[in-house]
RNA sequence: UGAGCAGACUGUGUGGCAGCGCGGCUUUAUGCCGUGAGGAAAGUCCGAGCAUCACAGGGCAGGGUAGCUGCUAACGGCAGCCGGAGGCGACUCUAGGGAAAGUGCAACAGAAAAUUACCGCCGCUUUAUGCGGUAAGGAUGAAAAGGCGAGGUAAGAGCUCACCAGCGGGCCGGGAACGGCCCGGCUGUGUAAACCCUACCUGAUGCAACACCGACACGGAUGGAUUCGUUGGCCCGACGGUCCGGACUGGUGGCAGGAGCAGGACGGCGACGUCCUGACGAGAUAGAUUGUCACACUCGACAGAACUCGGCUUAUAGGUCUGGUCACCUU
RNA sequence: GGAGAAGUACUCAAGUUGGUGAAGAGGCGCCCCUGCUAAGGGCGUAGGUCGGGUAACCGGCGCGGGAGUUCGAGUCUCCCCUUCUCCG
């Protein structure tokens, strides 16, 4: 149950990045892509995406876990009600999680702050 | 000292702060303790365990392997040896059964590509480019009917002889592949990673297998002389009576203590085997095993477990150790 | 994770018992037609790379890459690389 608790908060399906990918807003850099979309409940899920043209599978999880490090930093003060997606470039795995962050927080600023 | 060969190992380390998966204890707002990628985890090329189908029956077809002996649970793996090729040498490489069971193919060139006579050479004659003999020479080709030398002959020819290669037989050595010697006859083209033959092996599907729990509820098919399903390329046989197909979503098991690892003794040339002792510490399910800072050095390569083992193959910066070889110098 | 399929010119692609010089179409280049284009018609076409030559041209390599079998490999065998498909 507490493992449940823990699943609530990222995207796990499919059809839910498809969601974000369609309907959602987008901001882009060469380090980072971040998909935001509104959801109806009560709390701010996230899901990283790395496809193969990031590199090898050591890259591609140098590249989670840099994002996953920027998220929890970043994911601090963004309210409730969200689902966020961060897809992973070639220049990730390359660069330190402070770069990351950086990045992040001006993105989510941007697609968060219109709305209000 | 230089060059070169073979084998084995290692493959950043330490600390601070923050964080993740799993297990355990407190007791759950939490906190503490333990532990957490590789030699290839890779490619999925082989062999197994395990699971379901009958713990998978008979046969055909299909597939695989190919010197001998051994090791192994098994193997297309490994070890030793034999034959062949290469290197001065240490040593390395080797799909290495059968073409005399049969069939097919060998383009172009060439007379002819497997019972060969185009030119040439020799003989005879009805002097006709006729008949016969011949495979030494020419020419073509990747390949031309054992090679080369001498004798011999009308010209020639294993026709005869010596040597070499190949085939058959005998004797000796060896466990076998095979090696050595002697004798005989005088020949067979190449291709089996072409079909094939011989010997041996091989049921299929794969953890997204499969078992259990919960929830959802749609459609189809038949029959007793048959039909459907298990069932796969086919036939037979066996089993089932209700079965099959589609489709939805979670959880638990499978799931990690093993043909395993380390050390020692003994046997064996070796692969390996036997015995004793010791330790055991990834197990996720959108997928944890890290982020960041500092210091040190030789500035860190290839690269991330997904049911588990034994191999093979491929990628790999740098470093360490061991044992042979050759050349030069010194004693 | 597991099971398969395919790579031939710029693009789509044919190529079977292994045999000379690797079809065809689009595209491209040149010419005709037109005042000029488009369309149409005709011709050409390894259209890549390396070497030689003033040039015409000649020769080698080249069917994803590398080895092997064979006299000879796009084709047969082995090992890699890339792309794609299926299985919840």
């Amino acid at each position: 149950m507490d493992r449940l608790e823990k699943k609530k908060k990222r995207l796990t399906l499919n059809c839910e990045f498809k969601r974000a990918y369609y309907k959602g807003s987008y901001k882009a850099a060469p380090l980072l892509i971040t998909y935001v979309l509104k959801n109806r409940k009560s709390c701010t899920r996230y899901g990283i995406t790395t496809s193969k043209k990031v590199g090898n599978a050591v890259m591609r999880n140098r590249a989670r876990r840099v994002i996953r490090a920027a998220a929890r930093q970043a994911l601090e003060g963004v309210p409730k009600g969200y689902d966020i997606v961060f897809v992973a470039r070639a220049a990730t795995p390359a660069a330190k999680s402070q770069e990351i962050y950086a990045v992040m927080k001006k993105q989510l600023d941007k697609l968060l702050l219109p709305k209000g």
